[in-house]
RNA sequence: GGGGCCGUAGCUCAGUCGGUAAGAGUGCCGCACUGUCACUGCGGAGGUCGCGGGUUCGAGCCCCGUCGGCCCCGCCA
C-alpha cells in the first residue's frame, strides 16, 4: 500500500488522474466524469476525467459483472459515476502513450451513476483537431467549457500563481489587509460601477477602481508594509486582455525609494514565471520614458525584437522635397526603421504597413528600398539622393520613415514597428523580455479636453530633480513614476507618492481641482497625510493579465472562472439584469430608458 | 461612440449566379461487435438558415434595421 492520496475521502480513495504504475495491484474507489466510452458489446472503455487527468476504467466480463458492463455501455458523456476496482498494467501492446496514465487501467467491479447528465450542449471531450464551440456557447455553458483540461490547467496555475504571490509577500514582511469594496470615488480617472444605498437615499458607493487610498492609508496608519490581492472594477468598454473586474497583487511599503519598490516587484515576477517553469533574470533594464519614445514609439516597448527607431533629421539634406523640409523647420523630426531584407517586401505589404502609420495620424509612409542598382521607391526620390547617401543602408534594405512632431510621429513609428515584430519571419531573439519604465512624465495632455492630467494618479510624487519646476514650467516635470513592461505587455505600475500636504496641493491647483471637490473626495486623504505619514510608495501588478500571458494565452477569459463579454455581461448567470420595480423603489431609484424587449 | 468579422441541425462547418428536395462530419437514438483509446460497421431521428422588415414571380443568398459574440480605435493602466 502506497501513502494514502491527499484526495482520499469517505467516498473515494483517488484521483482518477492521479494513479500511476506504482498503484498497480491496488483496489481503489474512484469518482468522476464520463469523458468518453467506447462500447465493444461485451468488453467496454470508460475514460473517466476529473481534474488530475482521465484513466480508462476497463470493463471486461473477466472482472466486471454483466449486468455493470450493460449499464457501463450505455453511460452517457458527462455522466457522473463511482466505480471500484482494481489497477492493472495494461498489456504493452494497449499502451496509450498520450495519456499520463496510459500505461495502466482500471479494472472495474462495481459501478454507480451518482450523477446523471444530460446531452452536454457543447462537447467537453474533444477529438485531436476538433474546433472549440463558439466562445458565445461556451460562455453560456460556462461549467462544461470549464470541465475542460485545458481551462481546468488555466485556472490550477492561476492558484498556484496567488499562492506563490502570498507567500513571496508573507517573507517579505508584507500584511495582507483587505480594504472596502463598498466605497468612495477613487481617482483613477475610468468610469466608476456605483452601488445605490437604501438607507441614504439619492447617495451611491462607488466599487474601487483600485485600492489606491486606502492603501496610502494604511502606511500612515503604520503598517508600513502591507499586500493585498485586490479585486477592482472600472466601467469601460472593454478588449481581449480587458474585464470590467480584475484583480491586482496591491503593494505599498513604508520608508522606501522607488529602487526599494523595484526589487520588491522584480522578486515577485521571479517567483511567479518560476512557478510557471520559467527562470528569469534581475534587475530588469531600466529604460527612461523619454528613451522608450524615442527608441520604440511606445511606453511598454516590446524587446524582443529590434528594429529601433533610428532620428534621421540630421541626415535631412537641402534637395529632399519640400514637404520634408517644412515638417523638419517646423520642428518635427525624421523618424526612421530599418529592415534588413525587406527591399523584397511587395508594394502592397508595404502599403498595409503605411496604412498602420496613417491611422495613428502620420501624413504618410516614406519607404525606400536598396537594391545593388541604387536606392528605389517614393521615399528615396523624396529624400533625394545627398539624404539617401547620408542615411546609408546596404543592398535589401527597407527603410521606412515618417516626418512629424514626436507626439504623433514616434507613436505612429512605434505601431509600424509592432507590426514588424508581428511578420512570422521575425522571430524573438529572446523569450523573457522584462524592463521598467521610469521617468514618466508627471502630466500629460487630455487630446479631448486640451487639459492636462495626471500621467498616472494625482499622488504621484515629482521627480526631485524636477520639483523646482513645479510652479516655472510643471508640465515638464518627470514622476517618481514606474512600469513593469514584459515581452510588450504592461504588468503593471507603480510610483513613490507625495507624502508633503504643500506639494500634493499645488498638484491639485495645476489640475485646476476646485478647492470643495478636493474637499469632497480627498479630505480624507489629505487629513491622513497631515497626522504624520511616512515616505511610502507602491505597485500594482495586473494578475488576470500575468496569469493570461504564463498560460499562454491571448485572452482573460481563459483565466478567469466567469468572464464577462465584450458588452460587459455574463452570459452564464445572466448578469446584468433588470430588478423590479419594488426593489427600484426601495433604493429611491426610477428607470428612465424603456426596458428592451 | 466608431470600424471590421461572424451568426445555417446539439456542436463544427459547406451551401456556387437569387431557382425544384438545405447538405457533410461529429454528437444523439437503435442494432451488431471480447482490447478499444476521436473504436468500428449498419440504420434512424434531428432545421423559426439569430430576429424584424423590404426588394423579387421566387431570398439561407440582395437591401434596411435590430439582437448577440469576437477583434480593433476611442476610452481605460
Amino acid at each position: 500500500m502506497t501513502v494514502p492520496s491527499l484526495f482520499a475521502t469517505s467516498r473515494r480513495s483517488h484521483l482518477c488522474g492521479e494513479l500511476r504504475d506504482a498503484h498497480v495491484g491496488e483496489t481503489v474507489r474512484l469518482g468522476g466524469w464520463v469523458h468518453r466510452t467506447r462500447s465493444l458489446g461485451s468488453i467496454v472503455f470508460l475514460d473517466l476525467r476529473d481534474r488530475a487527468g482521465v484513466l480508462q476504467a476497463t470493463c471486461d466480463p473477466r472482472f466486471t459483472p454483466l449486468d455493470v458492463i450493460a449499464v457501463a455501455g450505455r453511460l452517457g458523456a458527462e455522466t457522473v459515476v463511482e466505480v471500484d476496482g482494481v489497477v492493472a498494467v495494461r498489456p504493452a501492446e494497449m499502451v496509450n502513450r498520450e495519456l499520463v496514465t496510459g500505461t495502466i487501467e482500471l479494472q472495474v467491479t462495481a459501478l454507480r451513476i451518482v450523477g446523471p447528465a444530460v446531452t452536454p450542449a457543447i462537447p467537453v471531450a474533444r477529438g485531436k483537431d476538433e474546433k472549440l464551440a463558439a466562445e458565445e456557447l461556451r460562455l453560456k455553458h460556462r461549467i462544461l467549457d470549464l470541465r475542460r483540461p485545458e481551462l481546468q490547467a488555466n485556472l490550477i496555475l492561476r492558484h498556484r500563481l496567488l499562492q506563490v504571490a502570498r507567500q513571496l509577500m508573507t517573507s517579505h514582511g508584507f500584511l495582507e489587509i483587505e480594504t472596502p469594496i463598498l466605497t468612495k470615488t477613487t481617482p483613477e480617472g475610468a468610469r466608476d460601477y456605483l452601488v445605490p444605498s437604501r438607507v441614504h437615499p439619492g447617495e451611491f458607493y462607488a466599487l474601487p477602481q483600485s485600492p489606491q487610498i486606502y492603501k496610502q492609508l494604511l502606511m500612515v496608519a503604520g503598517f508600513d508594509r502591507y499586500f493585498q490581492i485586490a479585486r477592482c472594477f472600472r466601467d469601460e468598454d472593454l478588449r481581449a486582455d480587458r474585464q470590467p473586474e480584475f484583480a491586482q497583487i496591491d503593494i505599498e511599503c513604508a520608508f522606501v525609494t522607488q529602487e526599494d519598490v523595484q526589487v520588491v516587484v522584480e522578486r515577485v515576477l521571479t517567483a511567479l514565471w518560476k512557478e510557471a517553469g520559467h527562470d528569469i533574470a534581475t534587475p530588469f533594464e531600466r529604460i527612461r520614458w523619454a528613451d522608450a519614445m524615442e527608441r520604440f514609439g511606445i511606453d511598454k516597448p516590446d524587446l524582443r525584437y529590434g528594429f529601433e527607431l533610428e532620428n534621421w533629421t540630421a541626415h535631412v539634406q537641402p534637395d529632399a522635397a519640400s514637404f520634408v523640409l517644412d515638417g523638419v523647420a517646423a520642428g518635427g523630426k525624421l523618424r526612421g526603421i530599418r529592415v534588413a531584407n525587406g527591399a523584397t517586401w511587395s508594394r502592397k505589404e508595404v502599403d498595409a504597413l503605411a496604412a498602420v502609420a496613417k491611422a495613428q495620424g502620420l501624413g504618410g509612409l516614406l519607404w525606400a528600398k536598396r537594391t545593388d542598382a541604387g536606392w528605389e521607391g517614393q521615399g528615396a526620390k523624396a529624400f533625394g539622393a545627398a539624404t539617401m547617401e547620408r542615411i546609408g543602408g546596404v543592398s535589401g534594405d527597407l527603410l521606412l520613415a515618417g516626418v512629424g512632431a514626436d507626439a504623433v510621429a514616434l507613436p505612429a513609428m512605434g505601431q509600424v514597428r509592432l507590426e514588424l515584430t508581428r511578420r512570422p519571419e521575425h522571430l524573438p531573439t529572446i523569450a523573457h523580455a522584462f524592463c521598467w519604465i521610469v521617468d514618466f512624465p508627471l502630466f500629460e495632455l487630455d487630446a479631448a479636453s486640451g487639459e492636462h492630467m495626471p500621467a498616472h494618479h494625482p499622488f504621484t510624487a515629482p521627480h526631485p530633480d524636477d520639483t523646482h519646476k513645479l510652479e516655472t514650467a510643471p508640465w515638464e516635470c518627470r514622476a517618481m513614476h514606474y512600469d513593469a513592461v514584459y515581452n510588450g505587455n504592461e504588468l503593471g505600475s507603480g510610483s513613490i507618492r507625495i507624502t508633503d500636504p504643500a506639494v500634493q496641493e499645488t498638484i491639485f491647483r495645476l489640475l485646476k481641482v476646485p478647492a470643495d471637490e478636493i474637499q469632497r473626495r480627498f479630505a480624507f486623504l489629505l487629513d491622513g497625510l497631515a497626522a504624520g505619514a511616512p515616505p511610502h510608495g507602491g505597485f500594482a501588478l495586473g494578475f488576470d493579465r500575468i496569469a493570461m500571458l504564463l498560460a499562454g494565452s491571448t485572452s482573460l477569459r481563459d483565466v478567469i472562472a466567469f468572464p464577462k463579454t465584450t458588452a460587459a455581461r455574463a452570459l452564464f448567470e445572466g448578469a446584468p439584469s433588470p430588478v423590479s420595480e419594488r426593489d427600484l423603489a426601495a433604493l429611491s431609484l426610477a428607470v428612465l430608458v424603456k426596458e428592451k424587449s
